[in-house]
DNA sequence: CTGAAAGCGCTTACAG
DNA sequence: CTGAAAGCGCTTACAG
């Protein structure tokens, strides 16, 4: 019995019942006797039948899909998408499965024209916004998206008077915990390499943990072992060679980010340093190669699965109309090899 | 001027037309007389108004949706998803935007009931196949989704028999380089690191290509130097575990992926051996962190954008109704430092 | 427990 | 160039 593309109608032929009563049985409703309801869904499985989406999203105004809106612009052009959000997708994407929810991916860049389209269009119900951009840029689509009364959820820290609900990570507490361990272990001159300004809040925070972890201990951190770059993915290597071409002298780094100080290390090996013989190094996200560098990388850990589960219920929450709250993660310290010293 | 959900009356009403001449104006139809479709497109702009994707499908039978399906399953339970996979990702989805497709995301188990259901529910117009899988059981999958109708293109390995079009790199080539390279700088003893039998096709090429270049220098490889693994995340560090424990001696290693590479290289430095003092090291892929590890790995780069976009040109030309026909591509070694020699 | 009917918001022949 | 009308395949009040 080969029907080429079967409807509810066909079912509910074959069946001898009315077609409502098979969109009935289909959806496990109650109101269908049982038996009724098994021939039906035991005719569905026969003919290969699956319920038109689009169909049903236009009667229902759902199309139990979420949009994952990918954005990494801190830098160049052709930027690689930080692996770190990349591991995210995984757990994204079967946390949804498991609500029943589609994802939908979309790389965007921060020029871009954020895509109210998403949910205007009925594409997806709601979106879940993943990566580390530009604040400044940022806000105003966020209030533009408010205000088409989109529903999303951002990764990434609380901030004040920014719209939406945040899912992300303790920054400052990761960064006081990265340069405290640096600190534990004997070093003194600790370079801080990443963007400190208010265009990148979760990076400020974690230098704002840097210098806490300093007070905490009675040193002043040094402005000049402050770096930054334009490009993220490039940072690490440029840093390492304006800090030695400088003639600074620096026995730690603490790179904000994973991709950064893995490009920090190997600039510091190519000069011909040691990590961590001359210099430590802590990074910042345990992307999954962070254990597999040389030496492996010391690192901040976040939970990318708990986030990425948070990040699903809350935005699942909000398009059932159920009341969210922003939240914050404890990330864990990750003692490998790229510090020595004691651990 | 706002209205809540506005729909393509709402545009009529405001426009003063029928909402069909709305319909063909969004739609950029010639049909409709210039100004009367610019008019009708600024006021659909003021109102944000999207069209219903919902509605529009159901109407034409088209989701203008790709469905990317990963799956990732030749080990354990809780596998990451390989970086080589991951980095086509964007490709993928910024050559689907550029043909006006969205991307659906669907992480597979190999034991799934592999989605047929994704075009048969309309909410995908075709499927992209992504990953290492175990050839045995994903032969009758492959057989189902074409006796289904469903349209799909595999990033593979052209194999005989096979239900559907592949677009991948030539394998054996690729082996071939990357043991030639070896034995070109003096290597004899070259372990194989990976699976070679018929569940892994592109494995076994690759297999092939290292025993080609052996042939082509009159050296035959020794049983004994092939190992493989359940895991292939594991595979790295196992196997030199076991060919060091074995007192098997060699020269160098071609593993059959990057992240097994990468593996073995952690793996010999903990044992006390200099890469690529002691053994030369080759992997599979160009995954974006294989320049950053140390020694910077040599590896045979597939191009992965060239393959996306190839992938999606493919998916919507089966879409189309137009000819598609599986192709491969060559495959490049990228010489850095994990070998050694001259280069 | 079941059916007849309305309607979700589009697209597109058909007629003018 | 434009409009009236049908219909895509569902879901769900409404009536029985």
């Amino acid at each position: 019995m080969k029907i080429e593309n079967p409807t509810s109608r066909d079912i509910a032929d074959l069946a001898g019942v009315s077609q409502a009563t098979v969109s009935r049985a289909l959806r496990n409703s109650p109101l269908v006797r049982p038996e009724t309801r098994s021939r039906i869904q035991e005719i569905a499985k026969e003919l290969n039948y699956f319920v038109n989406r689009n169909a049903a999203g236009l009667r229902t105004h759902h199309s139990n899909t979420i949009a994952l809106l990918l954005f990494d612009e801190t830098g160049g052009e052709e930027t690689q998408i930080n692996p770190f959000f990349l591991s995210m997708l995984g757990y994204i994407t079967s946390a949804a499965a498991r609500l029943d929810y589609d994802v939908l991916i979309s790389l965007q860049q921060l020029h871009d024209d954020w895509h109210i389209e998403y949910q205007a269009s009925h594409r997806a119900d709601g979106l879940i916004l993943l990566g580390y951009g530009d604040y400044r840029t940022y806000k105003e689509k966020l209030a533009a998206l408010a205000a088409a009364n989109t529903r999303f959820i951002i990764f990434g820290p609380i901030i004040k008077d920014q719209p939406g609900n945040s899912i992300g990570c303790d920054n400052i507490n990761g960064g006081y915990q990265a340069t405290r361990h640096l600190l534990d272990i004997g070093r003194k001159r600790i370079a801080f390499l990443g963007n400190t300004t208010r265009r990148c809040p979760e990076f400020a925070d974690r230098y704002r943990g840097y210098v806490k972890a300093h007070e905490a201990v009675g040193i002043s951190p040094e402005a000049s072992l402050k770096v930054d770059a334009d490009n993220l993915e490039q940072l690490g290597i440029h840093a390492v060679q304006s800090l030695l071409d400088g003639g600074e002298s620096f026995d730690a780094i603490f790179a904000v980010t994973d991709v950064v100080a893995i490009g920090a290390i190997k600039a510091l090996q190519e000069r011909g340093l040691s990590v961590p013989g001359d210099v430590s190094v802590v990074g910042f996200d345990d992307v999954p190669l962070a254990a597999h560098v040389t030496p492996a990388l010391t690192t901040v850990q976040q939970d990318t699965r708990l986030a990425s589960e948070s990040l699903v219920e809350a935005i699942v929450g909000l398009i059932e109309a159920k009341p969210v709250e922003s939240t914050q993660m404890a990330p864990q310290l990750i003692v490998r090899e790229s510090c020595g010293g004691r651990s």
